[in-house]
DNA sequence: AAAACCTTCAACCGCTTCATA
DNA sequence: CTATGAAGCGGTTGAAGGTTT
């Protein structure tokens, strides 16, 4: 459509608000409401767009924002939100009470998308990240570091720490869980799947045993986070994995669960998987050793 | 101490969606 | 059904503050 913009209007200014405007702002909706953000400066006496005004009332002058840093909870709840309706901010942000869109977009790109990466996980698709580069950089990491842990498992040649070596093994067997399944559904505490019996990764690994949440399961769950709004239909591109549910590599779907997590100590997604790695058996090494060698049957 | 670099986040821009005439 | 205008949304930018060299 051919609307030019709100704020080409001349003369109207731009930039940060000052605590005058604020005042201005925040006084004219206590008495007289919202009303129709287009008309709402001039009646204010502010010299803004309507758009801006919107902007400002809505990511910062609202009462109900709640300020300071994001919980463990809100966190695990932006990654699971995220994985199933994407960069849906305005959507994530009505399950997150007093934290806006923008907020949570900020907190999504400078944080969780970072922390994601560094797990091995897509941050778009939620899904191990498979470019060659990364396998390559993650196995020559990895190499070096087993270098370190045949001596000491605290230090190597390179003063690699113990957590970097952690998450190049997390990242790696993901990648390999990947390669070997193609349909691999990682999926890193969705708290709607409470209902679903969930395994430690290694447990189902080892037993030989999966159970992958159906899509009724994850809908109902949906439907129970928001009860209003069961429109969960086709939003669905992580959580249900597109290959048969029950296949020998589906064995190795990791679906780990955060309710799990909540009620175990470690409380959190990324310290649970950290627990994950630490209890397994480094001084044998015979768990990593093994599927290392099975996909990678070179030295390290 | 200072410059360079990095991170964060408020705010803007332009597009889409929604409501209504 | 169509056109129009307002609101909403998501991507992007850039200033400010923090950290590293």
């Amino acid at each position: 459509m051919g609307r030019p913009p709100c704020c080409n209007e001349s003369g109207v200014k731009k930039g940060p608000w000052t605590p005058e405007e604020d005042e201005k702002l925040m006084d004219y909706i206590s008495k007289h409401g919202r009303g129709t953000w287009r008309t709402l400066p001039k009646h204010a006496g502010l010299n803004r767009c309507g758009k801006s005004c919107r902007l400002r009332w809505e990511n910062y002058l609202r009462p109900d924002i709640k300020r300071g840093k994001f919980t463990e909870e809100e966190e695990q709840l932006i990654i699971n939100l995220h994985s199933v309706i994407g960069n849906k901010w305005a959507k994530i942000a009505t399950h997150l009470p007093g934290r806006t869109d923008n907020e949570i977009k900020n907190y999504w790109n400078t944080n969780l998308r970072k922390k994601l990466l560094q797990m091995g996980i897509d941050p778009e698709t939620h899904k191990p990240r498979t470019d060659f580069n990364h396998l390559l950089n993650l196995s020559q990491l990895l190499g070096l570091s087993n270098l370190g842990t045949s001596t000491s498992p605290w230090t190597n040649p390179l003063g690699l720490q113990a957590d970097v070596t952690q998450i190049a093994k997390l990242q790696l067997l993901q990648n390999m869980l990947q390669l070997f399944n193609g349909t691999s559904l990682v999926n890193i505490g969705n708290p709607y799947l409470l209902g679903n019996q969930i395994l430690n990764p290694l447990d189902t690994f080892l037993n030989g045993t999966n159970i992958l949440p159906d899509k009724d399961s994850i809908l109902r769950g949906l439907e129970y986070a928001n009860p209003v709004e069961n429109q969960a239909e086709n939003l669905l591109p992580a959580l249900v994995a597109s290959g048969p549910r029950s296949s020998t590599f589906n064995q190795m779907d990791f679906n780990y669960n955060a309710a799990r997590m909540s009620t175990q100590s470690p409380s959190t997604t990324f310290e649970a998987w950290e627990k994950f790695l630490i209890d397994d058996d480094e001084s044998s090494g015979s768990y990593w050793k093994e599927i290392l060698d099975l996909t990678y049957p070179l030295s390290w």
